[in-house]
DNA sequence: GTCTATAGGTGGATAGAC
DNA sequence: GTCTATCCACCTATAGAC
């Protein structure tokens, strides 16, 4: 399947994560999206009933790709420093692209969303701090890093750090603010 | 002037700080105001004209109370460990109110924000990097807090990660994730 | 300063033709 | 699946009486 013929509640999940990613999930409309994909709302309503099936769709779609970078990483058979660093790099890239982390964006916008979207975001950072974790322990045991206490709160810590930078960087249009940050959180460990 | 009858302009700002930071800049209404408040929507414009400028005034009020407070933070003569970790607890109270950090929410909103705003929450953040810099660089000298590069470096990542440790903490209704990072930061210097 | 009334626009969402 | 047409609730904002 080529990207050009991509389907079409693709495309509408592509401009909607660009959306809600750069505005905030109550910073767009349906109007946004039709006008970017040139169709109606109606066609959109079609295939995603409510906005708040859009955005259950969205975590997922985002997560399953998440996730799948992550074994990647896994995949790549490196130590966990470099594990952290290529972690570290996805959300550069986001970043670069100027965007937020899709969830990260939601957490934000927490209190007034559904709650089966509020479920998707934590789950989402679960299974951060879950692969997180893994490679802290893992870096650990074969003295790649060191750090005090559990590798839950490390994970917690980074995650946290990773999206606080990745806002602050955005703001002031300053990549460099993420990259030194996120450089000094691996660094310490 | 005592609290009961603080002016209306007070109130109606009071309310609205409470609404942006728990629901975001675009995830309220002056009618959300006006029925807290009981009073019409059109009482609202008399105080302030546009969202944009109720939104202005926000900040500069925010900004000013916690400028006071950094303030009475420096007045106590304690050393640069202890006035971060009086800082932390700024941050602490504010989520134990089930809030964010009025600047914070808005910077996860700036692409929406009018261009004053937005400058006015970077500044808001530049006064905070400023403090922080000046507290890590006595900490330093006085050897009470060890770190390796610039102090604004430092501070960067200090609010970077505070941050998004509060966005996270109030997702999850946990304000001990927020500690717990809050500690781990402070003790690695 | 606060009200009623309303303008003019946009929000998410639906019915029914094609 | 996509369209036209439409609903109604809500949005920010203003005019003008009190």
């Amino acid at each position: 399947m080529a990207i050009s013929s991509a389907d079409t509640s693709q495309r509408i999940l592509d401009v909607a994560e660009r959306l809600v990613q750069t505005r905030g999930f109550n910073g767009f409309s349906y109007a946004d999206i039709a006008e970017a994909l040139d169709v109606t709302k109606a066609s959109l309503h079609y295939h995603f009933p409510t906005k708040a099936d859009l955005g259950k769709r969205l975590i997922e779609r985002y997560e399953e790709t998440f996730l799948a970078v992550l074994k990647t990483i896994d995949g790549a058979g490196t130590g966990a420093r470099d594990k952290l660093q290529r972690y570290v790099r996805i959300y550069a890239e986001v970043l670069r692209a100027n965007r937020m982390c899709l969830c990260g964006m939601l957490a934000s916008d927490y209190a007034t969303l559904s709650k089966p979207i509020r479920e998707k975001v934590k789950h989402f950072f679960d299974e951060n701090e879950r692969w997180l974790s893994a490679v802290l322990d893992e870096g650990r045991k074969t003295g790649d890093l060191q750090f005090k206490g559990s590798a839950l709160d490390v994970a917690r810590m980074i995650v946290a750090s990773l999206e606080g930078a990745m806002m602050l960087a955005r703001s002031y249009g300053e990549v460099s603010r993420f990259d030194a940050t996120a450089k000094r959180l691996i660094a310490e460990l």
